[in-house]
DNA sequence: TTGCTCACGTTATCAACGATACCAAGGGTG
DNA sequence: CACCCTTGGTATCGTTGATAACGTGAGCAA
C-alpha cells in the first residue's frame, strides 16, 4: 500500500474519531507510520490533505450510491438519494462538515461529483416528464436543501427528536421541483386532517374565551399537536413514493416574480 | 466602554475582515488595546469568545429584523425574513459560517432566538389559516432550508450566477409549508374556530387510523362539537386587520412549471 | 493606619501545531 | 565513477491557544 494511501487512511480514521472535528498532522503521520514532513511532501498542505480525505470519503459514498441507483422509478431513486445523503451526513459528521462548510481551501470535487450524480438522476426524471425545472437548477435546489437539513441535524441533535425533519423537507422540496403526479380527479382537496388540526390549534392559541375549560383546552391542544403529525397515513417507505407529489401546490405561493420573467 | 465590549468589537471586526475566517486571540487583544490573558479572564476560552461574537452579531441582525417585522400580511413577512436571512449570510460570511457549522462549542442562543422570531411570524400565519404544518416544525423546516441555501451561496459563489437560488428554494419551501392560496377556487375561507373544528371533526369521523386512542378520540370529538356550537363567536376580538391581508398576494404568474424543460 | 481579601492586569512561559530548511540514502543514466 | 532526481529523516522556526505566577489598587474590618 502506498504511503499516500496510508496517510489518507490514517487521516480518515483520526478525523472520524475526533471529537473536535480536527486532526493534527503529527498524529496522522504517527498513525500512518511515517514522519510528519512526508505529509507535506505528498500533499503540500494540511488543507489539501483534508480535501483529499473528503474527496476519498465522498467518492466511496458516491460509488456505493451510484451502484444501487438505477431503478425503474427515477423519482423513487431521487427520494432514496436524499435519504442516503442525510444518512451519510449523520454517520460521518466531521467529514460532512468539512465538505459542507469548508474553510479557505474549498473542496469542489466532491460536491461537483455529487451534483453530477444527482443531475443524472434528475435527467431521467425529466425524461419521464416529471421534472418541473431545469435539471441543473433542480440539482442546486435539492443539494442546498439537503445540505441544510443535514447540517441542522448535525449541529443541533436536539432538534425535536422524532420529527423526521429530513423526510419532511425532502417531500416539500421534491414536490416543488417535480411536476405534480396526475392528480386524482380534477381539483384535489388539500384539506387534510393534519392541516385542519393545525388551523384549529392556532385559533385556539389565540382567542381566549372558549367553550372549554382551561384544562380541557390544554389537553385538546396537545392532542391537536399529535394530530398534526400524521397527515392521515404514516409515511411508510413502501407507500411513500406515491405521496411525493400528491401534495399539489398548484398555486405557487406568492412572488414567483423573479422566477419567470427574468430567467432567460 | 467596558473591556468586554472592546474585545467583542475588535474580534468582530477582525473576523469579518479575515480571509480565512479565523482570528487569533493575540490580534484581538492588540486591536482591543488589552493584553492577551484578559481575553481568557473575561471569556475563559476562544470558542466562548467566538460564540459571544456570533451571538452579538445575530442579536443585532435579529433586532433589526424584529423592528421592521409586523406587517398586515404575515406571509409577506415570512418571505421578507427569508430574504433578509440570505442577505445577512452573504454580508457576513465568516460570522454566518461560525453559526451554521460550529465546532465543539455550539452557539445555540443565536439559532434559538432566530427560531423564536420565525416561529412568532409563523404563528401569525397560522392564525390567518395559511399554515399547513405545526409552527415549530415549520420553523425547523424553513430554517434548515434557508441555512442550506445560504451556505451553498457562501461556499460556492460560482453556483450558476444569475440563478436566484435563494428565491427559488424560498418559494418552494414556503409553498410546501403554507396552505395553497385560494385552494377551493372561490372566495377565501373565513377561518373561524368553529369551522376549523367542524372540518377536523368531519375528517376524524371519516378516517380510522389515528394517533389518539379511541377514548381520547371520542372525547376530542365531543369537544369539537362544543367548539362548533360557538361558531358564531367573534372570530377575531382584538386584531381585525389580519384577515384582510390573506388575499393581498396575486394568485399566480403563469406557468413557471414547464418552462425550461428543453434546455439540454 | 495597618493588614487582609479580591477583582483585575501584566509578564513570562508552556505545549502543540503547521510548515520549512537542510541533509542522507537509493537508484537510475551518462 | 560522477550526476541528478526522488524519497525520506532530523532538527527547527514562527505562531497559536492557554496557563502559571506575580503585581496592583479598591474596599473593608480592627
Amino acid at each position: 500500500m502506498s504511503k499516500r494511501s496510508l496517510i489518507l487512511e490514517a487521516a480518515t480514521e483520526l478525523l472520524e474519531a475526533s471529537p473536535t472535528g480536527d486532526v493534527a498532522t503529527r498524529g496522522v503521520a504517527e498513525k500512518a507510520g511515517v514522519r510528519q514532513p512526508v505529509i507535506y511532501r505528498l500533499f503540500g498542505d494540511k488543507d489539501t490533505l483534508l480535501a483529499a480525505v473528503v474527496d476519498q470519503g465522498f467518492a466511496r459514498y458516491l460509488a456505493a450510491e451510484q451502484a444501487a441507483e438505477p431503478t425503474a422509478d427515477p423519482v423513487a431513486d431521487l427520494r432514496r438519494g436524499w435519504d442516503q445523503h442525510t444518512q451519510f451526513a449523520l454517520e460521518h459528521p466531521n467529514l460532512y462538515r468539512l465538505m459542507a462548510a469548508p474553510g479557505p481551501a474549498c473542496v469542489p470535487k466532491a460536491i461537483d461529483e455529487m451534483h453530477a450524480l444527482l443531475r443524472a438522476t434528475l435527467e431521467r426524471v425529466a425524461q419521464a416528464g416529471r421534472l418541473a425545472v431545469e435539471p441543473g437548477r433542480a440539482a442546486d435546489i435539492v443539494i442546498s436543501a439537503n445540505t441544510g437539513v443535514a447540517l441542522t441535524l448535525l449541529t443541533r441533535p436536539g432538534t425535536r427528536p422524532g420529527t423526521d425533519l429530513s423526510a419532511r423537507v425532502r417531500d416539500i422540496v421534491l414536490a416543488g421541483v417535480l411536476v405534480p403526479e396526475a392528480s386524482t380527479g380534477g381539483t384535489s382537496p388539500p384539506v387534510t386532517r393534519g392541516r385542519a388540526a393545525t388551523t384549529l390549534a392556532a385559533l385556539l392559541r389565540r382567542e381566549s374565551p372558549c367553550a372549554l375549560s382551561p384544562a380541557e383546552r390544554a389537553l385538546l391542544c396537545e392532542w391537536l399537536t399529535r394530530l398534526t403529525d400524521d397527515d392521515g397515513a404514516t409515511p411508510t417507505p413502501a407507500d411513500g413514493g406515491s405521496r411525493t407529489a400528491t401534495r399539489t401546490h398548484e398555486s405557487r405561493t406568492g412572488g414567483s416574480r423573479t422566477t419567470d420573467r427574468s430567467t432567460t
